[in-house]
DNA sequence: TGAAATGTTGGGGCG
DNA sequence: ACGCCCCAACATTTC
């Protein structure tokens, strides 16, 4: 039975361990050949090439084919279009079988249906395993068989439904084939400096998620619940970006979870798991509101806003404070996403797919079912969002969530020697004030954009189609 | 996984 | 001593 060839064709998935697709492989087949392709697609969509992911993806890569080469095997790397080069792979290696770990995101589902359909033209079978959440769409519904579209009963479900099986470590091993081609050019070949990496915090590849897992896991895990609201305390796991990756599995964190009893934070895997079930069901949020009559909402067009926004300059410390953040690493704390994608959407009054494009484009861990998940719940169109009328206060968020301004301080330098009792509403300092410490509003940091009271009155009005299309 | 407006209560200052 | 007003402090409602 065991005689064949086989295909593990990586993707969002980088880790030899715990690895669904991997081990049914393994376990149906003589030897095992493993892929990644680089997508001409996806890179050409991107600003650069020398994008921090592209960056963070190679390293990853470069372990992963060790690992694998510790193992007997090694990693095919190709690129081009996937619905190309794995089916000419497959052909070059003579394979009866390809297999990958299911994506929900609807452009990889069309890309996977062709491939699926150009290997089995050549009589190769196409493998899709779940791997990168606990339950896909279709395992947790509810009574009358249909998706929930609220967090809180579905997470309900989604607990009762869970056993020990769910979570348990995927094993595999032997039968890994060589590949005919030589390792992956290195990071310094392609033009970057691997101490760019450590510059930026971030630790690619199985053992950069290794370290940060088992910080988080000796302790922090238990007061993850108390300190994961302050952004200027390392109150947060960090590990989105290797979920994003599948450096690390979510089976283990999960298990951890439960073990730990660290009740808030598997809600935050769960919601993971709640998007992804989202979007699998209701491609339509990719382009539209998921409710529908949000579609009726005139955004203002407003570039020089939107560029202020951007660029962490709106003269509300924390939004700035928090783009800032975004833009220098890649990463931004859960909290102030949800803070700054209030302000574009409620304080702006600009299109929540702005938003949604530049985190994109900025997020190391950028996923569409989450990114897009969150944006709509922000501006109150999404699944279980929060209602039209819930507008965030920037400046109470910021006392709230920054109270002696630390965060403020650190990325926003120049209000550094604004007193505390200033530091999340400077324009409120008088001009002696301003003097006697050399911070002038409008100079050295830009005076409020809008004014929040006003801005609110204006969001409560624009939304008022959707109250009248209810 | 809000915030603002409005309503209620009760202690204290004061005539 | 008493009523009146002010206004925290808290609760409720409204968006």
């Amino acid at each position: 039975m065991k005689q064949e060839k086989a295909l593990v064709w990586f993707r969002r998935d980088l880790r030899d361990h715990d690895h669904a697709a991997l081990a049914a492989a393994l376990s149906r087949s003589a030897s095992v050949y493993c892929v990644f392709v680089f997508d001409t697609t996806i890179l050409d969509d991107l600003p650069s090439r020398k994008d921090r992911r592209v960056h963070f993806i190679h390293a990853s890569l470069l372990e992963l084919d060790a690992a694998l080469r510790a193992r007997g095997g090694g990693l095919y790397v190709r690129h081009g279009r996937s619905e190309a080069e794995i089916p000419a792979l497959a052909r070059e290696l003579g394979v009866s079988a390809v297999y990958c770990n299911r994506d929900y995101e609807p452009a990889a589902k069309q890309r996977d249906a062709t491939v699926a359909t150009a290997l089995a033209g050549e009589g190769v079978d196409f493998h899709a395993l779940k791997d990168q959440c606990i339950f896909d769409g279709e395992e947790v519904l509810t009574q009358a068989g249909k998706p929930f579209t609220v967090f809180t009963p579905y997470k309900n479900a989604w607990r009762k439904r869970l056993t020990s099986a769910d979570v348990a470590c995927i094993h595999s091993e032997g039968g890994l084939a060589a590949p005919q081609e030589d390792a992956p050019s290195s990071l310094e070949s392609l033009g970057f400096a691997t101490t760019d990496l450590i510059a930026l915090g971030i630790h690619p590849g199985m053992s950069g998620a290794r370290r940060l897992w088992d910080d988080f896991r000796a302790g922090r895990i238990q007061r993850y619940g108390s300190l994961r609201d302050f952004p200027a305390i390392k109150g947060v796991s960090y590990l989105s970006v290797h979920l994003r990756f599948g450096t690390i599995s979510i089976r283990e964190l999960v298990r951890h979870a439960l073990a730990a009893e660290a009740e808030s934070w598997l809600n935050e895997l769960i919601w993971r798991d709640f998007y992804f079930m989202i979007l699998d069901h209701f491609p339509h949020a990719v382009e539209y509101a998921f409710k529908p009559e949000y579609n009726a909402i005139r955004w203002d067009d407003w570039p020089a806003g939107l560029t202020a926004w951007q660029q962490g300059n709106t003269g509300y410390p924390l939004v700035d404070a928090a783009m800032r953040q975004l833009n220098h690493s890649g990463w931004m704390h859960n909290r102030l996403r949800m803070v700054v994608a209030s302000f574009l959407c409620k304080d702006l009054g600009i299109s929540w797919r702005h938003g949604e494009r530049y985190f994109a484009e900025q997020l190391n861990d950028f996923d569409l079912s989450a990114n897009n998940g969150g944006w709509q719940w922000a501006a109150s169109s999404g699944c279980d969002a929060q209602p039209y009328f819930r507008i965030f206060n920037p400046v109470t968020q910021s006392e709230k969530f920054d109270p002696e301004g630390k965060f403020i301080r650190r990325y926003v330098p120049e209000l550094a020697k604004v007193p505390d009792k200033y530091i999340h509403a400077p324009w409120k300092m008088g001009r002696i004030e301003q003097e006697a410490i050399g911070v002038i509003i409008g100079r050295d940091y830009p005076a409020p954009i809008v004014d929040h009271a006003a801005a609110r009155e204006k969001t409560l009005a624009r939304y008022a189609v959707v109250k009248k299309a209810l």
